[in-house]
DNA sequence: CACATAACCGGACCGTAGTCCATTTAGTAC
DNA sequence: GTACTAAATGGACTACGGTCCGGTTATGTG
């Protein structure tokens, strides 16, 4: 059983601890990140090679590649802070995303709010989770385990492992690319294709318990 | 609305026709499926280069692009008569997967031949689907219209193009791979996901039509 | 301060998917 | 058979993600 539930990514520099990182490595990953995030904004992910994050963080590319190991990896840093915000709502933030709403309320608040974090950066989603690198990552597996619990919440005996799989597959990025962007679906649609589905699978009014 | 359910992928010569293309021309494309197919075959899709194609085919890599347009669309060639057959069995075959029976058991008949297919050439499949590609693919498009059908007669009323949409994301061969290589999934747990997944979306014994 | 060393740096290099275009060739009309 | 044309060819070329390694530098120690 996978029980990394903690934050992903790592870091967590203690007040004033350099976290063994040499002080010009540190510099770098900050100014790649800088320029990753502004370049990914200014002209797309999907036009944004890693040399031009590399030239314009003014770092060869070795160190790039040293510092993030692939452009999924690179993608999935800049989505950090807005991950990290996503998981902090549905650990601990207000219902019914957050603790104390029945199960299946706060499982379709969440399937929204993975459609609102997907509509404003669907792009850097596609690219971090390609290659099937969404599956081995550490936002995943928070998900995989939050989704779980609410399916095991709400229907107790059921395979849940295997039904939020199957669910989750149904936010993957490259699913809401296409349905946004060639099938020109609106983002209400896809929620109340979400919800719709979530209560055709689990029954509503169980209490989630107090994970 | 897609109405695209005539066969994919074009070719069928009539009987003795040329079908407006050269003979070099058909005549190198049966060379590249042929090396194709044993590359595939011999060391697997992800080691298998387009130079190597186009080497073991004795072709241009400029003459194996023009053929198939991209590594996606070869894999897709090469899978082509798995997937006739899969349409085949599900538009006129026997039942349940074929017509006849109701639509949830039909429904539950095509995910468990879609993962049958998957066990057989998941590797091939992900190339297929790579880079967005599997949406707009014609099998794609007929196994979409198939699953709306059968939602829209199972339930009438229902969005069934978005649950259609959701329930074939669980069919992915993405997350096929890394349920059986990463999670080490056995296939029936899948099918019994799959099948648990569709009894909990539609009701059973509503009669599927005559499509 | 001088030294040792582990960590870091950057850019040359590799393999791959996909494009381009000068050259060749299959089919056609006479 | 010859001449013509549209189609097809193949390999050089580009862009990209990712690796490698010889040279450099930050940092702890004497």
């Amino acid at each position: 059983m996978d029980t990394s539930l903690e934050i992903p990514l790592s870091d967590l520099p203690l007040i004033g601890e350099t976290s063994g990182e040499r002080a010009d490595a540190v510099r770098n990953r900050e100014r790649i990140l800088c320029a990753a995030r502004r370049l990914f904004d200014e002209r797309g992910a999907g036009c944004t090679s890693m040399d031009d994050v590399a030239a314009a963080a003014g770092v060869g590319k070795g160190t790039l590649f040293r510092r993030f190991g692939s452009r999924a990896a690179l993608a999935s840093a800049v989505l950090d802070e807005r991950e990290r915000s996503l998981q902090e709502h549905f650990i601990r933030g207000e219902t019914p995303l957050g603790p104390g709403a029945p199960a299946q309320e706060r499982l379709i608040a969440f399937g929204e709010a993975m459609l609102d974090m997907l509509e404003d950066h669907a792009e850097l989603m596609v690219a971090a989770g390609s290659g099937g690198a969404r599956f081995v990552s550490a936002p995943y597996a928070v998900h995989r385990l939050h989704v779980t619990l609410l399916l095991g919440a709400a229907d107790p005996g059921c395979d849940a492992e295997v039904l939020a799989e199957t669910l989750l597959a149904a936010l993957s990025a490259e699913l809401f690319v296409y349905l946004r962007d060639v099938r020109e679906m609106p983002l209400e649609r896809m929620k109340a294709g979400w919800a719709d589905l979530v209560q055709r699978t689990i029954p509503a009014a169980t209490a989630s318990g107090s994970f």
